[in-house]
DNA sequence: TACCAAAATGATTTTAGTTCATTTAAACTG
DNA sequence: CAGTTTAAATGAACTAAAATCATTTTGGTA
């Protein structure tokens, strides 16, 4: 089946379309948001001032797609780098490394999606559709039996996506780069396997393992006085 | 000792200077960065649109004004609300609880800080004191025995504020109100005791109950020496 | 080829941030 | 206290950039 008219017509202003958002996404990035102007924008993408008006009705509108975009592609990414056969934990290990990785390599983009969701206006349905994929693993989780039934997803969430963001954010201040043991520590903290790290001693609330280990120590210690 | 003409000038003037703070901050929350017009802030502080310019040298200056004093008093408020008797947790769940609050009653103005500061440039002075608040506590913590010595409180500094400020986004969007199991849930988390909840069973960390079961044999065993 | 509708253009308008010459008020001085 | 100087405040004018819209161009259709 040829392509019709309409069809290459379709074709070509969709083409104009994303040459704007690229075009856009390359100055929002450069120059943020307030620095951004519509005319260099319109410059980079090869179009007149007036035709970015025509795709956008206003440069916040045009931020909004350019945001929308990269979170729709996030979405995708995601799904393609999770593994259908994992257990909930190697599928939240994944989605912790995609995310962290992705938002520190688009940090800028992150940061503009504060912009584009002017406080009470609907929220970017893109970022909505994004959480969904964590929610779907926890789900699946609990479906499953490999998570508590009464795991707090919601909540969870929020650790999950506001630490790792945090966390970038943080190494991004730093100029340092990916640092693994941000997922491990987190995952190790939402599976609640307590610290993954040696325990010290002198801790003041010791826990149950603690005190069990201290009786096996006094009754190694009895039996050694009684052997006399 | 009397005030000065020198003082009562200064006074003049920061008292102007905090009712354009004032009204900027009136402003900005309502209407957001790009909303708000100086025209507006200036009126509602009874002054001249070029009398802003004298204080602030610009309206992104003038927001980082607004943004600085608030987290300038958070801090202040912070310390105030951590009693210095309390342990490392206790500390840390009065500082959750008065973060929570905080942001949740000044959402917009929290918002608004990540217009502040643009990327590259330099942060605000004013939240990174604020952070410190959270640093000390653990510090202090650590110092003392109540943590362990490897606890790794810059990741953990992240999971804190991170999950706290996502947290408060969720309730905002769903206009729900401060709920009071976030906070106790985090600090579960973040101290390492597991979840707060029913422990599901063939965990490695030993019930109450295993305890009495072993305390119980142990005597059994000493009764059975009878070694005294 | 002629025609029409959709798309694109960029000069013009509008809006809001910023400046600065002028005015007003305060502080200092003899 | 009058005169002088310095600081503070004003708002009309300036400027930059977002948004508009009358006009032109393009591409499909008869």
């Amino acid at each position: 089946m040829s392509a019709t008219p309409r069809n290459t017509s379709r074709e070509r202003i969709e083409a104009r379309e994303a040459s704007i958002l690229d075009a856009a996404e390359g100055i929002f990035s450069r120059s943020g948001f307030d620095g951004a102007k519509i005319s260099d924008i319109a410059r980079a993408a090869s179009v007149a001032e007036g035709t970015v008006y025509l795709y956008y009705k206003n440069k916040r509108d045009l931020l909004a797609g350019v945001v929308g975009r990269f979170w729709s592609q996030l979405t995708q990414g995601a799904e393609d780098a999770i593994d259908p056969q994992a257990d909930a934990a190697q599928q939240l290990e994944q989605l912790a490394r995609y995310h962290l990785q992705s938002i520190l390599d688009q940090f800028e983009v992150v940061s503009l999606t504060y912009r584009a969701r002017p406080q009470q206006e609907q929220d970017l349905d893109q970022v909505r559709e994004y959480v969904r994929v964590f929610d779907r693993i926890m789900q699946r989780g609990v479906d499953r039996g490999e998570l508590a039934t009464d795991t707090p997803i919601g909540q969870l969430r929020d650790v999950f996506f506001g630490t790792l963001e945090f966390s970038a954010r943080t190494l991004k201040l730093r100029d340092q780069a990916y640092d693994h043991s941000i997922v491990t520590n987190l995952l190790s903290l939402m599976l609640g396997q307590s610290h993954p790290r040696s325990r010290p001693p002198g801790t003041n609330n010791p826990s149950n393992r603690d005190l069990m280990q201290r009786l096996e120590s006094i009754q190694e210690h009895l039996d050694k006085r009684g052997a006399w």
